[in-house]
Order: C-alpha cells, then structure tokens, then sequence
DNA sequence: CCTTGTTTTTTCCAGTTGGTCAAATTGTTG
DNA sequence: CAACAATTTGACCAACTGGAAAAAACAAGG
C-alpha cells in the first residue's frame, strides 16, 4: 500500500488543508523554498510535523501547491486589460490592481519573488508558456493602441515590466520602503506616483497641452 | 585561547578570502541566508568546509562581511547626484547607473533582495539609519529643483523607489524577464523605456512642446 | 457497545547542518 | 635545512531536517 493522503473533503480537511497553505504561505514567503523547515511552518499552523504530512506528501507537495493555487490570481489582474477600453485608464486599471495586490497580499508577492529570485526553478514552464503567452498577446493590444495613436510609443514589454517592477516593489521591498518614509503609509503615495509616471509615459502630448 | 582568525594579511589570505566571498555570493544570493549551506559555500570555492572556517568565524560572518562590502557600493551611485547638475540628466545619469549594475551585478542585487525579503534581519539598522539619511538628503535636492520649476513636482521619495524598482526589476527577476523576452536583450530596451518613463514624469510641460 | 474509518500523536531514523579540534601538511625565514 | 608559523585536512559531534510507521485517539453509524 502507497502512502495514503485524504481522498474525500471532508470538512475538517478543508479546513486543515487551508491552515496549512496559510501557514505555508507565512514561512515560504519569507524565506523561500530552501530556507523553511517543515517545523517552521508545522508551528506557524499549530499542527504537529507528522499531521501536515497526513495533510500533503512531502515540503514539496505544501509549496507547490501553494505556488499553483496563487499563480492564478496572480496573473488575473493582466487578463482584465480589455482591448476596447479607453487606453490610458486600462492600463491606469491595470497598475491600480496590481498595486492594491501588494497592498493586500504582500506574502503571496513575496513567495513569487523568492522562486523567482532562485531560479523558477518550479515555474519556469509557466514563465515561458502562460505567462510569455499572456504577455505577447498583451503586448499585440498596446501595440494597437499605439499604431492607432491612442497612446504615445512605447516597448509593450518594457511598459508591463515596469508596472510589475513597480508595484511588486512596495510588497517585495516593504521593510526598506517603510524604514526610508517612516510613519508614511506608502501605497497613497505610490498609486500617484504611479499613476503620475504612466500618463506622462503614455497620454500622447497632442492631448497634454492641446496643441 | 580564543577562536583565533588570521591577523595578518598574507597574499594567500586575501586570495582565499576573496575566493570565499565570491562563491558566497552565488550561493547566498541564490538561496537566501538560510537557503544556504557551508557545504555549497565550500563547494563553489574549491576549499573544504573547515577551511572556510579558518578564514571565517561563522557562516554568518561570511554572510554579514559580504553584506557589508557590497552595501557600500550599492548606495554610491545616489550620491553622485549632484544638486548642481541639471536635473534631468542627473536623475536619467542615476537611472543608467543603476541599471548598469543591475546588468553587470545581478548578484549583488539579489542578495540584497533576498535579505529586504526576508525582512532584513541584518541590515535594518543600515536601512533606517545611512540609507534614511542619504535618501532625505536626495529628496531635499530633487524638491529643490522642483520648486525652481526645473523638474515637474514630483514625490522625491516614490521617485527614488520607482527607479529602484525598475532597475532592480532586470537583476531581481531576470528569469522572468527572459522568459518573457525570449531572445531579446532586455537591457537595451530597458534604458530607452526608462529614459522615455522619467523625461515624461520630470519634464515641464512647458518644454516638451514649447507652448 | 462494537465496528469501521478518520485524524492525531509518539517514536523513530537516516541524512544534513554548522561547527570543533587535533593532527598533518605546507610555506617562510634565518 | 631547521624551526617556526601559516594553512589544510580528516574525524568527529550535537542539533536539526524531511519523512516513515504504527499505535493511539476520535468520530459516527449500526
């Protein structure tokens, strides 16, 4: 007999496999894949270290599950950008959505950018297919926009780049950003900033000044 | 008798210690503090692992020396802004400069994400106190140009961190970043479209068309 | 109360980890 | 080449690591 994990969902596997990945969330994100120790995250979810193994086969099992279930809402916010919006607020949207998920869900940007700091070496399929697949069919919308002069030129890539870099900047770097502004929250600041830098970058300057 | 550390500096010594401190960072900046082993250390130096610990007292003393010496000259470039300069070309000069060591120190960028990540256990006394410093120091400079109408208005300290992010950006998330580009270099890219975000969010209007 | 299935804990293990120490080796210098 | 210091290695250790096994505790229906 192979070793068994719970088959049915019952109740208080739900509720223990959640307590899990949330408490797998708070280790890996912090220290990354290598760096956790499965009585790390056993504590953090008040379990014992054999009972998260009854829950998930191995370490491996907890993050990569933890990996796959928020890579969707990860990536969700870029497949909202819609083609027949009014450019600049799309992308105004865009980063807003991006920015309000690092506000709320700084953990998950972390175990992101930990896996991807190491390597990927767990999503590296993803980053070269959905994700690359995700982008170029974005970078065909703005193109658009910019051939219909709807927006200023500009390198598709480079733009989504920027508003990942920038964004993920506040959760990913949380502690220097807050111990260089103080008692400043930094997200009111940072949406406009933001929103300042991608009208600047975009709104064709025929529109900025009218002439 | 004390652990004793070798005193002098032999020609052997400072080899050896700056062989160790190379193959830390690859290590430490792939895997984190706590991701990381004395065995790999030891390994990517060609040295036995004792033998580190004849140059070093502790992996965390390899850790903490190599911190220090790359911390001073990651911050160096902010201070070559000069207040006397012209704005916008001291601030693109800043930019390029970061991202050329983004380029060419990726590593050294990724330790330092790394350890931000984590929460900066070992520097945040250097982040709430130098880097403060130099940071409010900067942002007395920008707004300076501000008020003298050289330079839009801007939140000095959200500009300093959206340029930070961009060009950390490259070196933090260069897997992603190639995933994405494929082929494409993304450094070219990155200049041009950083250059164009910051002349957009800096330059008077009043300049850009001359009306 | 008994049976059956689920959940939890106790005990254990082999491999890894950071680190010590004494012995062996290798410079270096007179 | 001695003699002494600097360097390197091999053997070792206690604590920690991911994980297995099995027994114990618990739940629910008959």
């Amino acid at each position: 007999m192979t070793k068994t994990v719970p088959k049915s969902d019952t109740r208080i596997q739900k509720k223990n496999q959640a307590l899990i990945m949330s408490a797998g969330l708070v280790v890996f994100s912090q220290f990354g894949f290598r760096g956790s120790t499965l009585d790390l995250v056993a504590q953090e979810a008040g379990l014992s270290k054999p009972n998260l193994l009854y829950y998930f086969r191995s370490k491996d099992a907890i993050y990569t599950a933890l990996l796959a279930k928020t890579l969707t809402n990860w990536l969700e916010p870029l497949r909202k950008i819609d083609a027949k919006g009014d450019p600049v607020e799309e992308l105004l949207g865009y980063a807003k959505r991006k920015l309000d998920m690092s506000q709320h869900y700084p953990r998950e940007s972390r175990l992101f950018a930990n896996e991807i700091i190491q390597g990927a070496p767990r999503i590296g399929d993803v980053l070269r297919g959905e994700l690359r697949e995700l982008v170029d069919e974005t970078a065909v919308v703005i193109n658009g926009w910019a051939t219909a002069g709807r927006i200023n030129k500009v390198d598709p890539y480079h733009l989504i780049f920027s508003i990942w870099a920038q964004t993920q900047h506040y959760a990913d770097f949380d502690v220097q950003v807050r111990s260089v502004l103080g008692n400043i929250d930094p997200f009111d600041g940072a949406q406009y900033h933001l929103e300042a830098m991608l009208r600047g970058l975009l709104t064709p300057l025929v529109d900025q000044k009218g002439c």
